[in-house]
DNA sequence: TAAGTTTTTTAGACTTGTCTAAAAATACAA
DNA sequence: TTGTATTTTTAGACAAGTCTAAAAAACTTA
């Protein structure tokens, strides 16, 4: 139905306008770790098949249909990534790159009968929701640690950042979804945590504390 | 490691050489659907690459290289559909052409795990051997119908044409994989062949006795 | 609001894999 | 062995997706 390119353009650009209104070209070609002007190219291309809404130096939306195929291929990637963990024994940190590719088979029987062969899971190892077979899910309501105040605290549902190099950061310090925190301390000089998890306290930096999100 | 298409030529170019010696432009392109032009020019990457002994009108046959990379993907294609069949529940008539997506999921370590999650099966469910990690597997012993004498018989263990619409013709006549057939009469006139399978008697015609392979 | 900076687009070129049409090599038949 | 048919290769072109370099538009900020 569509090349692999395009997904991940529509992929790319529906995690940017998560948090923002219009797209710029830039921040598409950052995330791709590609040039402006390749970028430029392709959104002419997905405008004229309608999945997206653009206009030159305007910045771009997705339109009902774009941000219909962008979820499905969300939903392959968070399923597969289940998969790889829940029935491989892959380690959280491990599964990225694999479901980066797994997420373009094309099959919606496929992928709706890994849904129910596994249960339907309604989130994939990271803690971000997968959404089911019409597209719905629930958008994360998860706060990053950063943003609650002292004395509060919560359940570590999920993480903002998926390189490996976070999530082993995490494992190591048993910083792993299901614990439960509270925020003993910011300190004002760097904005640093102080994490109370069972009866032990840990220092976060100001960088992991915007990664790593809780449900209160 | 290699393009989509690489891997395509190579997987045609084994399956092609397991029957015959060197292989043609013109099968190639065939299999492919493609033209014979695309195919000498990709043969000429493939040789760049050591993939492929190639010489000019000469025909082609793999390297070592070649070989093992082929076999990696023939490895990948038959535990996707065992996957697929046994986990998933798909049909056998349903599964060629999602493996055929599958197969090119680069992780080796992926596809060890998939093997040991399914119990390290044996045969696809058409019955084709699946390689072990080490590329070793048996080639198939198996022999047509049409290649065996009246009153022999056997148990049907795998097919040649991999079609939907012959796989479909063999489930309605409960022609599966596991059945014990005896061939009773070949007729003359047009070579159909005459099957007991339990105390029923089958008509099949040339090509289906051909493409029926059964264990002695 | 005019100048400078940044962002975005355009122009032209390259790569991969494909095609058609024509030329070259090989195979076959008399 | 010569001529014809078939197969294979070459030559040149095209589409998708990318790039660099330069132009155009949009922001900044004084």
């Amino acid at each position: 139905m569509y090349t692999l390119t395009e997904e991940n353009y529509l992929k790319a650009i529906y995690k940017l306008s998560v948090h923002t209104g219009n797209v710029s070209t830039n921040q598409i070609a950052a995330l791709l770790a590609t040039k402006a002007s390749s970028v430029t190219d392709m959104l002419r291309k997905l405008a004229d098949k309608l999945l997206i809404n653009y206009t030159r130096y305007q910045g771009v939306s997705l339109t009902q249909t774009g941000e219909k195929v962008a979820v499905n291929i969300i939903r392959r990637h968070r399923l597969w990534e289940y998969f790889l963990v829940e029935k491989l024994n892959f380690k959280w940190d491990e599964v990225h790159d694999m479901a980066e590719e797994m997420e373009h088979i094309s099959s919606t029987e496929l992928i709706d009968r890994l849904d129910e062969f596994m249960g339907f899971p309604a989130r994939d190892p990271h803690g971000d929701p997968i959404p089911d077979c019409n597209g719905n899910f629930k958008i994360n309501d998860l706060k990053p640690v950063s943003a609650i105040p002292v004395h509060s605290g919560g359940i570590i549902s999920g993480v903002r950042d998926h390189s490996s190099a976070f999530l082993q950061y995490l494992e190591k310090q048993e910083l792993t979804i299901g614990k439960k925190i509270t925020v003993k301390e910011i300190i004002s000089y760097d904005n640093a945590v102080v994490l109370q998890m069972g009866n032990k306290n840990l220092h976060i930096s100001r960088d992991v504390a915007n990664n790593l999100l809780i449900a209160l």
